[in-house]
DNA sequence: AAGCCGCATTTTATCGATAATATGACGGCA
DNA sequence: TGCCGTCATATTATCGATAAAATGCGGCTT
């Protein structure tokens, strides 16, 4: 449990700490004899830094945060794009999760849990602009996901009318006519699921078709569960359609569970097209089309900015909207 | 960027900064008016401790670490589980990964690095039984994962023989014959693939049908795309078989993507099943029949485990075969 | 009335590293 | 020979909280 210290160090190579210091970090040039002899006793006993006392003292870590709603799915993916690019600075990324809930959300950016870490990725999915706005940390802080923020955050997000525009038109050009918005809703809040929804109502729209607002179908939460039991339920109530926008890809794979069991085939029956394009998409049978939300580049983006601020930059925050593409892939008609 | 000391707070409410610390930490009594005043100074100065500073010195922080080689996928699943578990102690839980990597391994366990948490979950996928020997850190620490470990390390693993002998039992009860063993190996040492494909074997051997070593087929990674790849090589090779065995889910995707393509029918033409009941293995069509590990239970051991260090236990440590039952659905005949 | 005790609060020392500053040895130059 | 500058290394102070020990005060006992 006796910990080695720096002292100890010092004391076995008969210099004093400072030196073992800048031996360790190489502030002040040492003699090579001198540096020698750290090294060797550093080696003799083991010797590691206490990065605790280096934080207090240095006011670093060399450690970023990534907070997300929850680890599995699209914030692991993500998360997996991030961490080369913090690593590649010398930095370690570490993860941490807030349960989609505000309190755990607000408890994650407390002043307090941030002073771990020379930088936070926060990907915002329980607090609104408000409650952001009482967020006062001098940290720098990149903010990811689709909600409204406060301007002086640097924020990223992604093209989500674009891309749910995107996928339904491809339905519609391929001969669906009534095509739900499965996990989408009518808030007026910007946020992920009224802004996709959006898009759907466009591409609509610009095709001349009606929107019906029985076919925007809400989920209880952004699982594959949720997504199945909304998509029976719709099914089971003789509502006729015959393609399916799903607000993410765990919701598309829920529907394509819920197609599957009811006997409706993808994409003869019904085409179906999802968001994020997830690994998985690839490889579920018939291969899901999705909007690819370009993971790498939201991570190069996000990362860039955090890494402005850490590097001491004050200018005004940036809001990107990062660019999407459809991948089309056997879900629709257009695919293989 | 200057932040507020408790010594600040102090000032403000005319008190030590002791009696600021003991009305934050409740360690001795005050009385409940100099309370008040503190706390009202607290409030209105928007103190936090610093935890860092309480680290160093009280040796605590509160916060558990669960290493892994990748975010994704199972590894994200699992960690998902175990932070309620670590949250419930009123401790955090942060995740940390590897890459997979042996250098990274070390690097994530070098005793620098454990300094900041009480207490780490580690998965081990790239550390053999010496390199892990050659961890010395008094941390609590329990190691998952299904390779070989020191006596000394606690250590959760699952029932791997025992569950793909399930599953390739499963599979030969319902009429495949020659059933391939995807993402397996001969590997001699203890490990994930090599006690998978034990199980395999000897479900085989218990009905009596012969092991054929080109049946066993090694993937680059544990990925869908490897998995689907070296699937559609064996399908290109022409050699027959009738049923697949994927050592994980991840893998099993690959393979469902590869039938799929070649036309092969599951589980008409083919069975399939799978090891780790991922979510995603409910709503694959037609349903994958998988192995399941019991995340829950697995985490609550482990999480367990490590409980009992961290309130100073030193007993000897403990090696823990987590139980698996097999999952039937629609990917095998014997599903609905 | 003297002495002691319990309780609230303060003081001091410490965790381990490092920034800032001080010291001291040696060489160069007039 | 004496002074100064340079370079290597040592000392001191500090980051902010907290454990342990010290103080001080009022009440109770005899």
């Amino acid at each position: 449990m006796a910990r080695v210290t720096m002292a100890d160090v010092a004391r076995e190579a008969g210099v004093s700490a400072m030196t073992v210091s800048n031996v360790l970090n190489e502030r002040l040039p040492v003699n090579e004899p001198t540096r020698a002899r750290v090294m060797a006793a550093v080696a003799a006993l083991g010797y590691e830094v206490n990065l605790t006392a280096r934080h207090l003292r240095a006011g670093r870590t060399d450690t970023v945060a990534f907070i997300v709603p929850t680890f599995h799915d699209y914030f692991g993916e993500i998360a997996d794009k991030i961490a080369p690019l913090i690593e590649a600075d010398g930095r370690h990324l570490v993860l941490e999760r807030t349960s989609a809930s505000p309190e755990y959300e607000m408890a994650a950016v407390s002043v307090a849990r941030l002073q771990f870490y020379d930088g936070v990725l926060l990907s915002v999915a329980g607090l609104d602009r408000d409650q952001l706005d009482r967020v006062r940390t001098p940290k720098p802080i990149v903010l990811l996901g689709e909600r409204d923020v406060p301007d002086r955050f640097n924020h990223v997000r992604l093209a989500n009318e674009e891309g749910a525009r995107l996928a339904t038109a491809h339905m519609i050009e391929h001969g669906s006519r009534r095509i739900l918005a499965l996990g989408c809703t009518f808030d007026t809040a910007h946020m992920m699921s009224s802004d996709r929804r959006a898009g759907w109502e466009r591409a609509l729209r610009d095709a001349g078709l009606d929107v019906d607002a029985r076919h925007v179908v809400p989920v209880s939460t952004y699982t594959s569960a949720a997504g199945r039991d909304a998509l029976l339920d719709v099914i089971a109530s003789g509502l006729p359609f015959d393609g399916v926008f799903a607000v993410t890809d765990v919701i598309a794979l829920g529907a394509i569970a819920a197609l599957a069991e009811s006997g409706l085939r993808v994409p003869v029956d019904v085409q179906l097209a999802g968001f994020d394009n997830l690994d998985m998409a690839r490889f579920v049978p018939p291969g899901l089309t999705s909007v690819d939300a370009n993971h790498e580049g939201v991570a190069e983006t996000a990362v860039g900015l955090l890494r402005r601020q850490m590097a001491g930059w004050t200018g005004p925050a940036e809001h990107v909207v990062a660019p999407v593409r459809l991948v089309v892939r056997g879900s629709t008609r257009g695919g293989a």
